[in-house]
DNA sequence: CATGAATGAGCCTTCATTCAT
DNA sequence: CATGAATGAAGGCTCATTCAT
């Protein structure tokens, strides 16, 4: 009873290994199968097409990176100290999943169906909107920020810049530790955080 | 001089605009050529390959930008109005080109051989810098601000949430307008403008 | 004794009725159980396959038509009123169940052990013998029919007509009529028939 | 010059080739195009999809069977005589091609768009007809009959006699040879030939 | 007997690319 | 330079059948 779903998880979690590595075109299903141990025929027992699974993999990825940032964010700490830990724990985590991210835009925008994204973001961009409720309550930032637009800007924000850093450009490690210090202070200047 | 690489230009135009309308894997070469008003062969006389067409359409969209932020922007205007002119000169062409920037981003990661959007989005980042040096020199902008890379966060930022907006959300106008004011706020904020 | 079989009929029941509508080709397996309401597996427990139904509807096929020409057939009417009346009961059933017809024929050449075609319409040809020996000894028929061979070609004609009208042409109504009136004519003088 | 249509010509002649020998469903496209000596893909540039080939090759039949019928009636012979030539023509030509007809009919019923059948038979319906109209004008059959109905009775007569006998019953050459001669006298006295 | 999730061989179709004209 | 008919590799998807429960 333990494995209801397991099929299915273990298709998601395959896909994205198999994304990872060859690409979304270049990715089969018979990849995808292959690496789940599973038959190719079960495939569509659980996805109805290949680009189907793009959501879901899109909904493990949230989760992940909700997961990173809890685990990065020390609640006892400054909010300039949790702001760098919140870009620390967005920029590991598209480093480690850049191609994903990529193929999850790519799918996204290829499959029709697909303006779930923000749905999918929805828990995200409640954490942060709360983390800036709780700062802005405690005086810590400019009290004009509106949290839940805020959120929003902050997180695409701080992933397009990590984005273009991992994905884009070839960046060198100084560089890219210089960048994100300029995207921290640009933050904290926008949040109007006292120091 | 008149149709030197007449050709080019009209694939490259037909591409666009296909790609606008199908998305990147739905469109069939034949699909350009067609639209295109040439032979299927002839496109590869002029491209080796379907995705190579990607660099000389990104090339071509950053032209269009920048000469949509040139158009906009009011050289005489305030560093408040100019910023507020620059997001609305990036909305605006978000919107209109939205899915061929998607395409642009998968298409580059797709193909392998291209790290070349740095080097495409070189011109409009040389702008930006512009932008911000001289509002350093005149002080209207806080001294710590590092043209050089805040250019590069500016344009990602600004990019990212017009994207958020016409890409993912279906958003309602008047939430549209907030966001954007929201995001006009935090960038006075960042880079620290005086009122 | 009553249900006795009970799922064996109730597959045959929904295979015919799923052939009609969907024809032979887009008919899956899954169609018809879904249709019984039994499992996709019990299906093999009483057919070894999907073609294997087939020999099976056409007994069906023939009964139905048995009983509907039965039904019609006044036994105390003049030869040429009972004519008329098989023609009217085989065009009926022709019009009802010309999909399923058509898959039976399709059905039976795609299945290769079977010619047992033949044998699914002896008790029809039978009866219609029976028929035709009875109206000879009556003097109401020509005496050069041979009634065993006589009764496949009226089969065989009659549904063939009944086919061409309902199967292959568009016909009005009127026309239907006529052609129906010009067949029982044909008919009439082949067996040489005095009104 | 010539071969204008020379491949699409091939594609039907191979089609035809093979699904006499391997039946509809057996039949792969990989087959006929290797039959026809052409690639894969230059099929679909003849036809759009496998089963689209079937109106042609319904087509070709027929122009088929007329030929065969006009070789084998001698217009200087009696009518019987060239009702007996009729029949022949058409029961040799069902026997050659047996499997290709009731390929037709399963295609033709399996496709969708397909009442084409009733116009590519028209020929033979006119030239049927054109005889029974001389036959008819010569007083060598029943005044009542109507030439163009009675063409489409016969046809359809004849061929189900010929298709009962040699795609569904398995019948000895002895009881083949009786049953075209009760045919004929069927035929003879439907249309009140006077010998 | 009944179930229905799982299987996997197999085929149709697409479409980027080539090349003879 | 231009053409567009021809190519054929490649892969997504279907569905009849099986079998562990």
């Amino acid at each position: 009873m333990v494995d209801i779903n397991n099929k299915e998880e273990k298709i998601i979690e395959a896909a994205i290994q198999v994304f990872k590595e060859k690409g979304i075109e270049k990715t089969k299903v018979s990849d995808i199968v292959k690496l789940a141990g599973i038959a190719q025929g079960t495939f569509y027992l659980y996805f109805p097409s290949k680009l189907s699974v793009m959501p879901a993999i899109a909904e493990v990825m949230v989760k992940k990176i909700m997961i990173e940032v809890n685990n990065e964010v020390d609640e006892n700490a400054s909010i300039s100290v949790q702001l760098t830990q919140i870009v620390n724990a967005i920029f590991r985590f598209t480093k480690e999943y850049r191609e994903v991210l990529a193929l999850i835009y790519a799918g996204l925008s290829t499959d029709d169906n697909l303006k779930k994204w923000e749905t999918i973001y929805d828990a995200f961009y409640s954490w942060m909107s709360g983390f800036l409720s709780n700062a802005k309550l405690k005086g810590e930032i400019r009290n004009s920020v509106q949290p839940e637009r805020a959120s929003k800007l902050m997180i695409a924000f701080i992933e397009a810049v990590a984005e273009q850093i991992y994905l884009y450009d070839a960046v060198s490690n100084e560089e890219e530790k210089m960048q994100k210090l300029e995207l921290i202070m640009f933050l904290e200047h926008a949040l109007g955080i006292q120091k």
